[in-house]
DNA sequence: AGCAAAAGCTAAAACGGTTTTGCTAAGTTT
DNA sequence: AAACTTAGCAAAACCGTTTTAGCTTTTGCT
């Protein structure tokens, strides 16, 4: 089933190995090899099964035919929602994905970089995270094709594609203003990646033009590394401070689902005893009782001009692009946890 | 950034780049080479900033250290749950893995199988898809390492690990029983995978044990390839079919979710219009009021003990090993659903 | 007939490493 | 002093492919 090399074919054919080489390269008609060698080299080559390495290819042209995905982790929803349309779309191009996640840990997100590069991918899409940033830049400035997704780096040229984070945030708070609610709580995790500062601005900005003011009190920043049973109990001491919030903004899907375990495990009732809206959509927000109103991320959107710009910089030589920092539109799903 | 070759890093240090690969590689004592130059060289290539590239020490050894994960879909849980804890374990032995998806289709499998092996992958764990039978068992028999999980083909000696399903469904229906419950109703799908049918078995014999007999009415035979709205829609007649069950036993977690959004529609309690048990956990059951009793199975062990089969072939030789065939105990984990 | 051009294919270098063998000079034996 | 070791490194083969620059043999033309 393998082992079998173009000098085997070549030798069971009486050519030379370059002959077949050109042949199954389609290069034939150029190099004029007679139609008579080509079809039975061809079929020869077919009949050994013969598949070729795709190492030594890569090695000889330096192009591997391999973009690298890394993010943040690989049991996550942004992964999982993500994957699928990024392969798909590769594929049509005829390129493999190979994927990673650096699982918040800041010295992996480097070794994966280092690691994609010894392996030669042609081209890198990858979420930062903190500690990495110096050899992703590293990376673009090496004129390697680089897209971010999901975040970017303020003050490096390096194309990226994400949700409006500002304008997301916003909408999540305007519509509970709509819903009469006053005492709103935003609930955001410790990461100083810009779109975090992004939503928190959103939010305040909704809040102040409706004129509502936002005391400290009624923001919680929950610490990035914190174990998730922690962070629940967080999110409940928060919810049940005195000066309590009557609907509460979750800044991601991970605090969201957190905010409603520890919903459940005070016993409130959703959205009677307290609303829940969150940024980033999750497939259990669509089942959970009532329904968990959500800022929804045009995934297949993202995915596809990500790869789009990606494929720009493959294919280009140096040709820059225009759009090269897109921000796409978020969608407020309303459902019942905001009734 | 890049481009720094072994030749580069030994026409920097004025020696031979045999010497410098043998001495990067740790064979400088063996092979004599003096302190002094190894102090040196080691030195050069650090400042050079030198990385190997794995595309040649792959292409020149035959080793890739890489691994392919061929997964059904990589959006789905099973994936999620088992690529980190295959991750590590492969990190820790130094390999990378590759994942790709079948996405049902089964063409799509057979040519996951070629492409890497073509890319020389040195060990392959698959999770059995209808359609890819033949060229996996291809692929052993060229004596490459392979565990399969999840499933197994019948009458092939590929190692495998997996839950036993058998057990798994007879303490689900045997849960259902001591319940109180009669008329229990049995979900599955129309998939001629072996782990099915010893589900299903295991379900039967435990209400046959317990004086229950098992009508047609109670069975649903869901196509596998139904979209997620019909299939919903079938579960739902399902349930509200004359004879309703008092309880379900859903065969896998996409077939209880599903179930679970029928149940949502028909608008009926959970359990008191209806107790619901699953195969196999999803982090939904958890979370979901009253919270679902499933069937767990232990990713974390099947993983590490899949892995653990893979590392023994690949550094067997021809070492037959002592266990292949792994069956790992399910957890009946009882939630409000069966309360 | 003589010569250039075209046809049809191959040799060889290159990609970037690993690994085995070989060569030289100094040190050790006898 | 001749014969062996041994230390210290370089040469070269090799992995499987691509690709360019030839090298023969025909064919076409005058």
């Amino acid at each position: 089933m393998k082992k079998v090399s173009l000098k085997q074919v070549a030798l069971a054919a009486g050519v030379s190995s370059s002959t077949v080489s050109l042949i199954l390269n389609g290069k034939a008609r150029k190099m004029r090899i007679s139609e008579t060698l080509e079809k039975k080299v061809t079929r020869i080559a077919q009949k050994m099964g013969y598949h070729p390495n795709q190492l030594a290819i890569s090695l000889r042209t330096g192009k591997s035919r391999m973009i690298g995905l890394v993010v943040e982790s690989i049991s996550g929803r942004f992964f999982a929602s993500m994957a699928k349309v990024i392969e798909d779309e590769a594929e049509k191009q005829g390129y493999r994905v190979v994927y990673c996640s650096t699982e918040n840990d800041p010295k992996k997100g480097a070794d994966l970089i280092r690691m994609l590069s010894q392996r030669q991918v042609d081209g890198y899409l990858v979420t930062p995270t903190p500690g990495m940033e110096e050899d992703v830049i590293a990376l673009f400035a090496a004129n390697k094709p680089v897209v971010l997704l999901d975040s970017y780096y303020p003050g490096s040229e390096i194309p990226h594609v994400l949700v409006d984070s500002y304008m997301g945030a916003k909408l999540a708070a305007q519509h509970l203003v709509s819903k009469g609610f006053k005492r709103i709580g935003y609930v955001t995790i410790d990461l100083p990646m810009i779109q975090m500062q992004h939503r928190g601005q959103g939010c305040l900005d909704a809040l102040r033009e409706a004129g509502i003011r936002m005391n400290k009190q009624l923001i919680l920043h929950v610490p990035y590394d914190l174990p998730i049973d922690k962070t629940i109990d967080k999110i409940a001491a928060f919810i049940k401070a005195p000066g309590r919030p009557e609907a509460i903004f979750f800044a991601t899907n991970y605090l969201g689902v957190a905010g409603l375990e520890a919903i459940k495990k005070l016993g409130l009732r959703i959205p009677d005893d307290l609303a829940v809206i969150c940024f980033d959509d999750e497939d259990i927000f669509r089942l959970y009782p009532p329904g968990i109103s959500s800022i929804q991320q045009p995934v297949q959107e993202i995915a596809a001009t990500a790869m789009q710009l990606l494929m720009d910089q493959l294919a280009a030589k140096k040709l820059s692009l225009k759009r090269k920092h897109v921000l796409v539109k978020p969608t407020l799903i309303v459902r019942g946890s905001t009734a």
